[in-house]
DNA sequence: TTGTACGCGTTATCAA
DNA sequence: TTGATAACGCGTACAA
């Protein structure tokens, strides 16, 4: 009942072996005779051991805990990437421990909190730490991995989407289609990713438009949510100006303008501009919305996240690291795919 | 560069004290002068500090690690739900760790792998981990909470929605509303908290309808998603027995189903089918959908869940704890709340 | 209130 | 291949 765990000395007695011979019969890569192992095996078998950990991160000084920070979670992307997160890192053998910091003033102190934990690693996906919280884990000797958070990074790994180029696909989709009145969309709050996003779409066009026949315009609205795109979209589809063509930085704010639009314009009004989101939620490909987007491939892009800390704990020293993972069209109903020669 | 986190030691040098007044300088209840603890906060600042949980699980025996066991995360309620245990864990002063069980044949051995980090406590919202997998985590003293997952267990605690009482309340309003032919929907795959719901629905109009006025049959889906919804719609509009009421044990197979809808019937014909979701997911409220749902409160049943693994940690031998939380009905526009007296 | 001494369960080193 | 022994960094009796 209240008997304590079975420890591997417990597990050596049991077996005739030193505590030693125990430890070393769970590590993969030590060089043990076959029969030993199995009878420790049927001994630990026996009493139910199971290798503690705490004791093991001591001498290790080093859990395979991995650090997920995030915040925002009701953004429906950065859900469904945390979750991607989840099933990779716990892939590779490592446990992942969630943190997330919305609404916190403290972001620092709490992450701070992390380094007790001896962890392989921290993956970074939200939420505003200061330049410094990334280098008191450095300096921790725990790596660091951003994701969309910069560009630029003097001692963590970076994995990012080409968040210009993702802009930069949906003003050429437009451009192909022979939209000329092009609005972009994002969210007041700056973040890294729309800004970006946002640019590269403007970008592009300044640097395709030979004339005057196509204008391009940038509008913000209040958050990144669904509500504000469907609170935008009397702005965007009553003005003088109405646009032909609208891009969103985020899926659920071109969601939230549909279902605006639907009543405020008829659908045949509506069939004439052409709708792109970013990111391919799971939202984006009901119904009714069946959104044309420039995808994010968030499976990748964890994939590529927790590779690159892998590699950083393989070797401690080699430069960071940077990587730009590119966007992809996805053709729905919002914005047909035109015909091509 | 390379120098070593500092120690409790280290801190006590600098502070002129002995190690163990550091590690008492650090406990809040450790009665211990104002002075000599600022001296040793002090030194501990300037050395970056910080406590080594891994050596203080060895002789706690017990991490403040809670182990949150899910899988599914692509059904939006699961993923939201985990959300919130998350933040809720956080905000008791505990770190979740993760665990997606999705996909996996070995449950019961993946679970067995969560002993080893010497939990305060497991958290099971989904997966079908085997009866005796429970008791695994009670023998080696880490207390189990299941949410949503059955009606009993003689080792575990349980936090559930009153499955039963939410079908029901869907019946009720049925019946206000005067609707007489009645269809509940579930997916094939028989899970608690769906087959709870649904029987809950069959019962209430069993024992509150006095004549044959009112119809009810069950229908099932392929699983509980929103293509299943989608796909569901065409058996359940075209049927001769066409219903005026349909019951969804899952919002996002009602959304399918209202996408499926649109383009099976007119938004007229629409009008006089009631439908009615269960969860209140986020998507619930959309403007597209604006779906009328029984609400799972899930932030409670998150608060309830934490709070009734705190409490096992505080009394470990009281009696196993079950609860029900309540389901409430949100009216919105696919099933409009009735006219009262 | 503070210090001394010990043990928690594992891995790593070294010798056999 | 195996065994003895020494850390790892903390909390906690016990003594002062």
């Amino acid at each position: 009942m209240t008997k304590r765990n079975a420890t591997s000395a417990d597990v050596a007695i049991l077996a005739g072996v030193s505590q030693s011979t125990v430890s070393r019969s769970f590590d993969p890569d030590s060089r043990i005779s076959e029969a030993t192992r199995q009878r420790v095996f049927a001994a630990a078998e026996k009493l139910g051991y199971q290798i503690n950990k705490a004791a093991q991160t001591m001498i290790k000084k080093r859990s395979d805990l991995v650090g997920l920070v995030t915040a925002g979670l009701e953004d429906p992307f950065r859900s469904e990437f945390l979750h991607k997160l989840i099933v990779e890192v716990q892939n590779c053998g490592l446990r992942p421990m969630v943190m997330d910091v919305s609404n916190q003033q403290t972001i620092d102190e709490e992450l701070h909190g992390l380094i007790q934990y001896q962890l392989s690693g921290v993956i970074i996906t939200s939420g505003t730490p200061s330049e410094n919280i990334g280098k008191a884990f450095i300096r921790h000797g725990i790596p660091v991995v951003l994701v969309n958070r910069t560009e630029h990074s003097d001692e963590a790994d970076i994995v990012n989407l080409d968040n210009e180029g993702a802009g930069a696909i949906a003003a050429e989709a437009f451009m192909k289609s022979g939209k000329t009145n092009l609005v972009v969309v994002r969210a007041k709050k700056p973040s890294f990713s729309s800004v970006m996003r946002a640019k590269g779409f403007l970008n592009y066009l300044a640097s395709h438009i030979n004339n005057d026949e196509i204008q391009a315009t940038e509008v913000l609205c209040e958050t990144g949510s669904y509500d504000s795109g469907y609170q935008i979209a009397d702005k965007i589809l009553t003005s003088q100006h109405k646009p032909d063509g609208v891009f969103f930085c985020m899926d659920h704010i071109a969601c939230g303008f549909l279902d605006a639009a639907k009543q405020l314009i008829t659908a045949k009004e509506m069939q004439s501009i052409g709708v792109i989101g970013c990111d391919d939620i799971a939202l984006a490909r009901f119904k009714a919305y069946d959104l044309t987007t420039v995808k994010q491939p968030s499976t990748e892009i964890a994939k590529a996240a927790v590779q690159t800390l892998l590699n950083r704990l393989k070797y401690p020293t080699s430069a960071p690291s940077k990587q730009a993972i590119p966007a992809e069209l996805i053709y729905r109903s919002t914005l047909a795919k035109p015909i091509t020669d």
